[in-house]
DNA sequence: ATTCCGTTCAACCAAATGGTTAAAAAGGTG
DNA sequence: CACCTTTTTAACCATTTGGTTGAACGGAAT
């Protein structure tokens, strides 16, 4: 667990507690629904010190959401490791992108959540990310436009290309609980569910892209 | 009023604006953070109209979230027009589940909510709809499998298939405050994006899937 | 016109909720 | 210890929120 710009790392032991018990209630019953009281009950504190650390409700959630939010971006480049040729490339983003996910589902549904709402909070920390340079994709988008120059694949949209792969390695955990019911074996065994799901998706999209 | 089939075609004029409303405000601030006030407002009634109708604020949304969750399960038979080869299935399918999200977000977004709480109301109706026989995924699933059998695609794990299809048809959808920041065109032409998404998602799944 | 009944409304109530406060512990420092 | 700062607590306050009530409105049947 790498902390730049980690808000965790320079908290106190209650602080932490505090952040921590707020992700998951923020996660579990959004923005608005959230309580402060259940906040404190997961943290096992009094109420009056969220008020004490984190000045209210509002500031306490842009603080976890921000967090959240720099730990989704990085993210992307974390999964994007090296690798000689684009099959391979692939290959180790999604198993990375899909850990990273399923290493926390509560930050994912923060994140799933603010789109949902469609609030301001998130256009305006994806523009100043985007601004920095930095842009989460932007890594992504690259390299399959290289590999799509190098004839490692077929030509195509390296956006839409991007947005069909994150869809596929996020979407199944948004829709848990109906994948769950729905596929035969999700429900008994989740973790091998995500194993088999990995390879499917690796081999959907990268036949998907060969070249014809 | 206890008309538990389809509340769209029994009732008043009233009850259908709480109706409509109640789905805009849920969709918008969840089941939690939607106020009645807000709902009435919208509906442009009285507070205590909603209470008349609908006895409390948990069966308005369990009226709600029903009839929307049915529409959904239902759009999974309707996007699926029969179509002399596989390939066709595929479009016809990929553009009129696409355009059956379009038409209503806020009902997708109730769907995605529930599914982020992970609430037992879901898991409820989902059973019942598959015990009834009628599993949405189902008509789907069989499809894919006679389209694998009949060597028109590769062998695939129909399951998996199916919810990468509906994943990407789906997600852009969820994350568009996302999608309208980091995509070059799509924030200032959201319905010539998705017409452009169309196309993409046909040609990466079906060149996914085909023999090789 | 009078009665009747479904509908609508303004005012109201009790509970829940976000937030405050003053004082007590706890912890360090001379 | 005495002094000061930080942390923690219980009781409290103001507002919001879900929900109720009783009266008024309006059309149709008698």
């Amino acid at each position: 667990m790498s902390n730049s710009a980690d808000p965790s790392s320079a908290y106190s032991d209650t602080e932490r507690a505090i952040f921590d018990a707020a992700l998951q209630v923020f996660a579990r019953e959004g923005r608005h629904g959230a309580r402060m009281q259940s906040i404190a009950d997961a943290a096992d504190i009094n109420k009056a010190m969220l008020h004490y650390y984190f000045r209210d409700k509002a500031t306490l959630y842009e603080e976890v959401f921000g967090y959240t939010m720099r730990r989704f971006m990085a993210s992307f480049g974390e999964s994007l490791k090296e690798a000689p040729t684009f099959k391979e490339t692939l290959r180790v983003f999604i198993d990375g992108y899909v850990e990273f996910v399923r290493s926390d589902e509560a930050a994912m549904r923060l994140m799933v959540q603010e789109n949902l709402a469609g609030g301001h909070l998130l256009g305006d920390h994806l523009r100043r990310a985007k601004k920095r340079g930095g842009a989460p994709p932007k890594i992504l988008v690259d390299t399959i436009e290289a590999a799509s120059a190098a004839d490692e694949i077929r030509p195509v949209d390296p956006h839409q290309t991007v947005l069909s792969v994150v869809s596929t390695c996020l979407f199944f955990f948004v829709a848990r609980p109906t994948v769950e019911v729905m596929h035969p074996t999700a429900g008994d065994d989740w973790e091998g569910f995500v194993e088999d799901r990995k390879e499917h998706l690796f081999e959907l999209i990268y036949c998907g892209l060969a070249p014809r």
